[in-house]
DNA sequence: CTATTAGCCGACTATTTTAGTCAATTATTT
DNA sequence: AAATAATTGACTAAAATAGTCGGCTAATAG
C-alpha cells in the first residue's frame, strides 16, 4: 500500500473541479496555479483519471476538464485507484500466496486493515467533501489568493 | 504513508517471536527459515526494533532475541512505526503547512483517515494476534514444514 | 582456551517508484 | 490564422526498497 503525493494530488485535482463547476470546464493551468501542482505532472494524472472515466476534457481555448458525472457519484477510493496507487494492504494483491503459495502469517490482519482503509475511502464522495466546512474554508482563502495576483498582474501590466 | 514489505516483515517477525516464546530466546535464523526472510535484511529490521525497545537480544550460542516486555503490551502500530514505515496519510506529517504555510484542499481527509488507520492497528496487540484462529492455523501448518524439512535434512545425512 | 554460534555494524548495490521536465502534436475556437 | 489547451511519449534526478557482503564482538559449549 502507499499514498504519496500522487494520490493526494489526484484527490485533490479532482475536488478542485467539483468545486468550481458549472462554469464550463476548468483548465489544467488553473488548477495548477490554484493547488500548487506542476502542470505536466496533472496532464499525467489527468490521463489515467480520464482513461478511469473520472473526468471528461473539452480541447481549445475555454478548454478544459468537467467531472464526468455528479460530485456524488465520485468515490475518493476510485480517484486513488485511477492513478494506480492500491489502498491494498497485503503483499499478494489479497490472493492468499503470500508464502509458498498459501497465505503468510499476518495476511488476515493484512486484509483486515485493506478492508478498513477502502471502507473509509469509499464511503466519502467529492460531493461530502464538497460539502465540509474546512474544505470551504481552505477553497475561499485560495480563492482570494488567486484573486490578489490576478490584480496584482493587473497593476504590473498596466504599470 | 506507505505500508511495504519492510513493515509486514517486522510485524511477522514479531509475531513469530510470539508465538515462539517461552523456550529461550529465538535466533533469527529460526525466523528467517520459517517466514522466508532474508537473514541479513532481518537482522537490519531487529537492529530498529531492538533500538525501539520492543526486542531484547542475547549473543552467543543459543542465543537470539526475545520481546521487551509481554506480548499483549506491543502493538502493531508500535513496530511498523520502529521500522520507519509511518501510518501517516498526510504530506506534511499532520503538521498543516502543505500549501504555502497553510493546510492543503485535502489536508483533513488525510488526516482523518491517518485516525483511522492509527486506531485500527494500536487496537491490535502481538497477544491479539497470537489468539486468532487463522494465525494460529498458518503457524500449524508452518511448524509442520519445518519439521519435515528437519527430517528430510537427518536423512540426508544419515545416507 | 578455542572453536562455534549468533548478534552487531557499516558500506555497498540493483531495482523500482516518485515526481517531475521537455518537446511535439492534435483538436478547437475566436 | 492564431491562440489555446488537451494529448502523447520520451526522458530524468532523487529517493526508497529490498536487499547483499564482509568483518567484528560477545558468549558459551566442549
Amino acid at each position: 500500500m502507499r499514498l504519496t503525493t500522487k494520490g493526494r494530488y489526484a484527490v485533490t485535482a479532482m475536488l478542485d473541479l467539483a468545486l468550481h463547476e458549472g462554469r464550463g470546464p476548468i483548465s489544467l493551468a488553473d488548477i495548477s496555479s490554484r493547488q500548487l501542482i506542476s502542470l505536466s505532472y496533472l496532464e499525467q494524472l489527468f490521463a489515467k483519471l480520464r482513461r478511469n472515466d473520472l473526468v471528461k476534457s473539452v480541447r481549445g481555448p475555454g478548454g478544459g476538464y468537467q467531472l464526468s458525472r455528479d460530485k456524488a457519484d465520485i468515490y475518493i477510493v476510485q480517484v486513488i485507484d485511477a492513478v494506480n496507487e492500491s489502498v491494498d494492504a497485503t503483499g499478494c494483491g489479497g490472493k492468499g500466496d503470500c508464502h509458498e503459495g498459501e497465505a503468510c502469517l499476518t495476511h488476515h490482519l493484512w486484509c483486515d486493515l485493506s478492508d478498513q482503509i477502502h471502507a473509509f475511502l469509499s464511503g466519502i464522495s467529492l460531493a461530502d467533501l464538497v460539502a465540509r466546512r474546512d474544505v470551504q474554508e481552505v477553497s475561499q482563502r485560495q480563492d482570494r489568493v488567486r484573486l490578489q495576483s490576478i490584480e496584482f498582474e493587473r497593476i504590473e501590466a498596466t504599470g
